[in-house]
RNA sequence: GCUCCAGUGGCGGAAUCGGUAGACGCGUUGGACUUAAAAUCCAAUCGGGGUUCUCCCUCGGUGCCAGUUCAAGUCUGGCCUGGAGCACCA
């Protein structure tokens, strides 16, 4: 063994042997229990970044200590690799995107070896090869035939930047997710998911997932945003027939609408304005429609709006109301119109004082009346000024003027969502063409499945402006309609990346199928996924999509399990310097520069240490200086002891006092390290606990000028256990040393270490003694003695017999193995 | 505005059940080794006060204020601060 640790010459080494033995294939039959580890798959941008290495690390360490407890673990790797940046550099630099994107996958692959992951490449997946872009069209077209996916006109979010629409889980803020640029609304045409179908399981599903953490599951449920209430139908005085619909959450307050507003948008607005009002709601309108989403959701802007003209009639009341049009109505959520009660809506408050509309106080809390003209009570009351109804509790109320709007037939009770179906259309070109085709005679017409894939075009001309570079082929466009065989035009829109990645976990079950995505059999064998791990920024996009696609498969009967991950881990960001890395502030570190200075074991010990990883981490060139010294001191505690180490070591109890006290560490880190990371992946403190073995070890060591047998011994069983435990974070360090003792095979089919609960505890135990719950006496005592004689004990000390003297003793608290309490009076 | 998460030394963080607050590391300071440096090793490191002063004693301390308890970083109620998500969603 080699004085001193070269991590670059070792990593190299193993990684060649584990690569040429296939140490990392999963069968897909093995008689042990499965478990299947997965990291979020990358984009294949170019470069690994510090928060892949952090994502993969963690992962990897699952994986790896799952294996040695005894389970066959899947843990695979693909790319994430259709999207907008490989269109762009072809647009910038004239490549092509495949080969860009093929260039990329081979520099990161690399990358990924480098850190020594233990990934089973056979089963890599590339989104943007055909023989996975078949079955995402395949799966479309699963999804079409049960009426899942359609097309249809739609104020949609157009990103001029990016030349596409985006969904509504890819605008954060107005601004599209990827480029940061305004998105505005445009009227098209598109192809969406019914998402909405599965709403109310998306949300109830979310009790099932114990695994999540719960800031994860409010958001989901946060964005699918049920509201319960009513929808009440109102007459209009000034048009026979026509009746004017709202959604609502509080009907309890509808005898006090004092008017009503429709969104600039709503459909009918036409029929609702008056001649005389007629070019003032016009030109309200087209002022709305100039605005920017950002503007008009903005809360802070004050509410503006005109009136139509016309009245419509309250059914409970019979009273007359004006219409007027406001863009605070959203014409997207409910029925695009509102009812406005300003006594008890803050919103509707507002509007009315600026437009001097009236108000009506319709509930009210007894004990403290208000009239609302300061502001409107929004809180629980009773009913007042509202006929039959006065006297009853608001929450009973809503139940009950609902009914009687059901009983009168101008109204129901209505479940609504805030989710929008999933839009997932792109008009680009690097993504999974849309298997349908437009026929004249037969319409819109899925491409039979045989002839699937629809490949993309490669006579494309990537320097048009304006439009998708797809429309520049001359081959795309033209087929046949697979119904009749007349003259059809195919879809020229691509899917949302989305898409592909919200199967790609199904499919690494059984990657090589040619006859379906995956067999039922293997989906079902290796599915759900155990530990998911990735960052929280794909909390609602990619986790709402693969919950979405899990159920609706399980629908179609492909499946037989309806949620895809069961344990969820959401990573915490990597910062340098207290801000996210980022290569416009500068303070990006290059894992290629770890590699080469420090080796990847100590890359990925640090990455683990410094924060759980739910945290956030912040990267510190001192912490891997940190990391890279402790494995020199443990390369120094091995290869300092080599001749005093035995590779078959033996104990024999009972040992000497010290070699029992070392002996019995050992047991203890082994049972507190599997319990740490069993417990949340808690890998800081496991690696604390590392250094804190090998401190022991080596305060043991100093102790001895020479060995005995039994010392060897011990020596022996304390170093080899230190090396297994820290194989799955120091994967190459841990195998080199494994090898230099003499050991066959790798480190890594290894079984993970056993403690015996007998001596996972130090042989003394250090009884606390409190007076009064305050810590003054601490004093050694042997581990087996029981309450009784820890009593004797503490009132044997000299402190606590000063402090209690004379003064009675009202009880004594024990608690075994550890503490005495002494509680006294006067 | 609503929802969720967090708040512990100079810093990252530790502390299954309520039971020794500050593990482990970083940093800092002092020392050993060296011609010197690097590397390595050893020691100290929450604050105030006391003292017979390398020992030791005492009080306070986990964002703030109450409460429950023999005992609270941990449980309950009410705040404050920071972060994240949602947001004219009727």
């Amino acid at each position: 063994m080699k004085e001193s640790y070269f991590p670059q010459e070792i990593e190299k080494r193993w990684q060649e042997v584990w690569e040429r033995n296939n140490v990392f294939h999963t069968p897909d039959n093995s008689d042990k229990p499965k478990y299947y580890a997965l990291s979020m798959f990358p984009y294949p941008s170019g470069k690994l970044h510090m928060g892949h290495v952090r994502n993969y690390t963690i992962t990897d360490v699952i994986a790896r200590f799952k294996k040695m407890q005894g389970y066959n673990v899947l843990h695979p790797m693909g790319w994430d690799s259709f999207g907008l940046p490989a269109e762009n550099a072809a647009m910038k630099h004239g490549a092509d995107p495949a080969k860009w994107t093929d260039e990329n996958i081979a520099y990161m692959t690399k990358q990924l070896k480098m850190l020594g992951l233990s990934y089973d490449w056979q089963r890599e997946v590339t989104t943007c090869k055909p023989d996975y872009y078949k079955w995402t069209q395949w799966l479309f077209i699963q999804l079409f035939k049960k009426g899942l996916a359609y097309k249809k006109e739609a104020a949609v979010n157009w990103c001029e930047n990016c030349g596409t629409v985006l969904a509504n889980e890819q605008v954060i803020d107005g601004k599209c997710w990827r480029c940061d640029s305004v998105v505005e609304k445009k009227y098209l045409s598109q192809w969406f998911f019914k998402i909405t179908d599965y709403a109310e399981r998306l949300l109830d599903d979310l009790d099932k997932l114990d695994g999540w953490g719960d800031n994860v599951k409010t958001m989901q449920a946060n964005w699918i945003g049920k509201s319960q209430g009513a929808i009440l139908r109102f007459k209009v005085k000034e048009a026979e027939g026509l009746e004017v619909p709202v959604y609502t959450t509080r009907p309890d307050t509808v005898h006090g609408i004092t008017y009503l507003v429709v969104a600039p948008e709503y459909k009918d607005i036409e029929k609702l304005t008056t001649p005389e009002n007629k070019a003032a709601v016009e030109e309200y309108r087209a002022n709305a429609r100039k605005m920017t989403e950002i503007e008009r959701l903005s809360t802070e802007r004050v509410k503006t709006g005109v009136p139509l003209g016309t009245h419509c009639i309250n059914p409970y009341t019979g009273e007359e109301f004006p219409l007027w049009t406001a863009d605070y109505a959203l014409v997207e959520y409910g029925t695009g119109a509102v009812m406005a009660v300003p006594a008890h809506d803050t919103r509707d408050f507002d509007f009315a004082k600026k437009y001097n509309l009236p108000l009506k106080v319709v509930i009210q809390n007894p004990e403290n009346p208000s009239d609302c003209k300061d502001g409107a009570y929004t809180e629980e009351g009773v009913l007042v000024n509202s006929n039959e109804f006065n006297g009853m509790k608001n929450t009973e109320a809503k139940q009950a003027i609902t009914q009687k709007a059901v009983d009168g037939g101008f109204g129901e009770f209505k479940t609504q969502y805030r989710l929008r179906d999933w839009l997932i259309s792109r008009q680009r070109y690097w993504g999974a063409p849309i298997p349908v085709v437009y026929c004249d005679k037969c319409g819109i017409v899925p491409e039979k499945e045989e002839n699937l894939p629809v490949m993309l075009p490669t006579d494309v001309d990537f320097s048009v402006v304006g439009k998708s570079p797809i429309t520049t082929s001359k081959t795309f466009a033209e087929t046949t309609c697979p119904v009749c065989g007349g003259k059809a035009r195919r879809e020229m829109d691509t899917m949302d990346t989305f898409v592909c990645s919200s199967w790609y976990y199904m499919r690494y079950s059984d990657p090589k199928n040619t006859e379906l995505p995956f067999s039922k059999e293997l989906v079902d064998k290796w599915l759900p996924v155990d530990q998911y791990v990735g960052g929280i920024e794909h909390a609602i996009l990619h986790l709402l999509y693969s919950r979405f696609f899990t159920k609706a498969l399980k629908d179609i009967g492909l499946l037989s399990f309806d949620e895809p991950f069961k344990n969820l881990l959401t990573q915490g960001m990597v910062l340098k310097d207290g801000s996210k890395m980022s290569k416009s502030k500068g303070n990006t570190v290059d894992p290629d520069e770890i590699f080469e200075n420090y080796g990847a074991d100590t890359a990925r010990l640090f990455i683990l240490s410094d924060s759980p990883p739910a945290r956030d981490f912040d990267w510190s060139d001192a912490g891997v200086e940190g990391c890279y010294k402790f494995l020199n001191r443990v390369w120094r505690l091995v290869s300092d002891n080599q001749q005093n180490l035995i590779k078959d070591y033996k104990l024999e109890f009972p040992l000497t006092r010290e070699n029992d006290d070392l002996a019995r560490t050992v047991h203890i880190m082994i049972k507190e390290i599997t319990n740490d990371i069993s417990n949340d992946f808690q890998f800081n403190t496991v690696i604390s606990k590392y250094r804190e073995l090998t401190n022991a070890i080596y305060e043991w060591r100093g102790r001895k000028a020479e060995l005995n047998d039994e010392d060897k011994n011990v020596l022996s069983f304390a170093i080899i256990t230190l090396i297994k435990l820290m194989s799955p974070v120091t994967v190459h360090m841990s195998e080199e040393i494994w090898h230099d003792l003499g050991f066959d095979g790798s480190i890594h089919d290894q079984m993970w270490c056993k403690w015996d609960d007998n001596l996972a505890k130090a042989s003394k135990i250090t009884l606390v003694v409190q007076v009064n719950g305050k810590v003054k006496d601490k004093i050694e005592a042997d581990e087996g003695v029981n309450d009784e004689e820890l009593k004797v004990i503490a009132l044997s000390s000299a402190k606590v017999k000063e402090l209690i003297a004379g003064k009675e003793i009202v009880k004594t608290i024990v608690v075994p193995k550890k503490l005495v309490n002494i509680v006294v009076k006067g």
